[in-house]
DNA sequence: TTACGTAAATGAACCGGTTCATGTTGTGGT
DNA sequence: ACCACAACATGAACCGGTTCATTTACGTAA
């Protein structure tokens, strides 16, 4: 493997002009520059990188704290961020929490130990248990809650949330059923309070029987449609789910044991999946905007690397409501 | 920012003393041990992981090279790919290509700059254009197709399509549709393989309107229904097609023109999607282990890394097929 | 007391880039 | 022929770890 001094002793010139030649040619003669040219290739010079970086001390990395990639709300707003990030000459470095605190821990330590320069944070904080914000840490949390204690960039959960409740009551549905994420969830809280201050506009009195726990993953959905089936007469006429996996595995269920969407009962989601779109009914719910809320974090991570102040550390973007085929005005 | 010498001078001991407590304690006294603990304490030292790297020669990162991440069966591959070196102690940069030629280049080029030490490579190798293999670059192919010219980790793609489309032919099916992937894309051209095989086998006349070149997204099945709707008496019974998200949104084409599924129309996927046993109804599908390609991937490479030779460098894993409610026989 | 062997600690050199104070060329004006 | 000045080129020092040949400390045996 060769090194700058090789190029320099092969082409008959210093390191230093070698170095400048790369990083900037255009101060360098153009008879150097062909000698060093002719140099690299002979020798099929690569530069070290890691020398390069350590010596400048920027590892021009980021990392993105994720708690499981296979999950395309999550993927769609890595794509967003990859991007960008890219465009300014950064790589990323995937941390998969797993949800576990360890990793995040181990995560997040690179960023001090110089392997990364900055951090996106998409696993949402925590108000006891997150580790962030954290001293010499520059961290953006992307797709979080309210109040993230540090600079961040998401949607309106509840808002969104109650948007959606409105609209079911306003098809004349007064018992609706949630399938909820984890309870301790911030987003759980979030969209939960949203459709609290829906029903409770409405006079509609709160029953805890018609909040099931889930936890975001698909096979909950499923066990969530049982739990409501089996209540019969008490059954809810809508189901507000807080995620579209939930949602659409919810309807299966429902389908499964023989009701109709959206006639027999409504069903809403939250995120808008590709997929969501094309299942039987399509699915009612709202859209995050993915990969912008990847792409505004990236730009935000960027600017807080290089110092400047931004003039704006919370970025609240818009949402779509989207209705489809999977609710209807009650019978 | 403390460095090691700041430390030595504040424990009072020698620069190679610190290091060595960090790396190797008990070669060290337990008295310096405790010395050295409070020195970092005090300064709240953290190692320049840049510098070690560096001196090391050893990155501990490897690069995924993936059309696009937003897609579920790269992300679950990934996040295999993820757990096994983590385990490791090497992290993963992530190179999402977008399917550019230049972006796969660059980061092919960060193996060769010693950014990282290998690197898994899920986009399908293409006969002319690959770039793989390449001299200096530790690199193993994921999910790829027959032929690679690099170590690989895949499942059989035309044995797989063979039998999908031997279940539809037992069932009665002679008119059988494809929506394909990209004419290109090896993937495509394996499938196709195992389409031809298998009506070949049953005597079928293979008949080029009945393939509809799709390109792997979700809005290209949705446009293969409406050919084959189009196609009226000269419908096929079946649709064999290439992914999971084609077939769904086919599926959804198909109902949206009134059509029942599969009274009307059998639909077959690949892939099984998380989501394909949740849609209604659900999918008859090849199930491609993905985060066990992405596991053996990461295995094998990091056998590579070591240096020692692996006595096997092609895998080929087990799929499975599923048989759901999307495929019957042919009234 | 001396000699010897082991365990622990030392610190200079090194990795491969970049930087910058200093040195060298070369051009043009008088 | 001489000087001024810009344009390039030089190469030693530096970044912050790790390594290893060497030195120091200390316990044991003769």
């Amino acid at each position: 493997m060769s090194t700058i001094r090789d190029v320099a002793k092969e082409s008959g010139l210093s390191t230093g002009t070698i170095s400048k030649a790369l990083s900037d040619p255009k101060s360098v003669s153009p008879k150097s520059l062909s000698k060093v040219q002719a140099a690299i290739t002979k020798l099929n010079y690569k530069p070290n990188m890691l020398s390069q970086k350590f010596r400048n001390k920027q590892s021009k990395t980021i990392v993105i704290l994720v708690p499981d990639i296979a999950n395309l709300f999550f993927a769609q707003v890595i794509s967003g961020i990859e991007h960008v990030v890219h465009k300014h000459g950064f790589s990323v470095l995937l941390g998969d929490t797993n949800g576990e605190k360890q990793r995040e821990q181990e995560y997040i330590k690179m960023v001090e130990t110089r392997l990364a320069d900055g951090l996106v944070n998409l696993c949402p904080h925590m108000d006891q248990g997150s580790i962030l914000p954290l001293e010499n840490v520059v961290a953006v949390s992307a797709g979080g809650c309210e109040n993230t204690p540090y600079p961040s960039v998401r949607i309106d959960n509840v808002g969104a949330s109650e948007k959606v409740v409105d609209y079911l009551i306003s098809l004349g549905h007064r018992r609706i059923g949630v399938i909820s994420g984890l309870e301790d969830n911030p987003h759980s809280i979030d969209r939960l309070k949203g459709y609290r201050n829906s029903i409770e506009k409405a006079g509609i009195k709160f029953e805890p029987e018609l909040i099931y726990g889930g936890d975001f993953n698909f096979w909950s959905g499923l066990s969530a449609s049982e739990y409501f089936y089996r209540l019969k007469d008490k059954m809810p006429t809508a189901l507000f789910c807080m995620n579209d996996d939930m949602a659409i595995s919810a309807m299966k269920g429902m389908l499964n044991n023989g009701l109709k969407i959206p006639e027999d009962i409504s069903i809403t989601g939250f995120d808008d999946l590709q997929v969501s779109r094309y299942v039987n009914p399509a699915l009612t719910t709202i859209s995050q905007p993915a990969q912008k809320i990847g792409e505004k974090s990236a730009e935000l991570l960027l600017q807080l690397l290089e110092g400047k102040n931004p003039n704006q550390t919370e970025y609240v973007l818009p949402y779509d409501f989207i209705i489809r085929e999977s609710t209807s005005a009650i019978k």
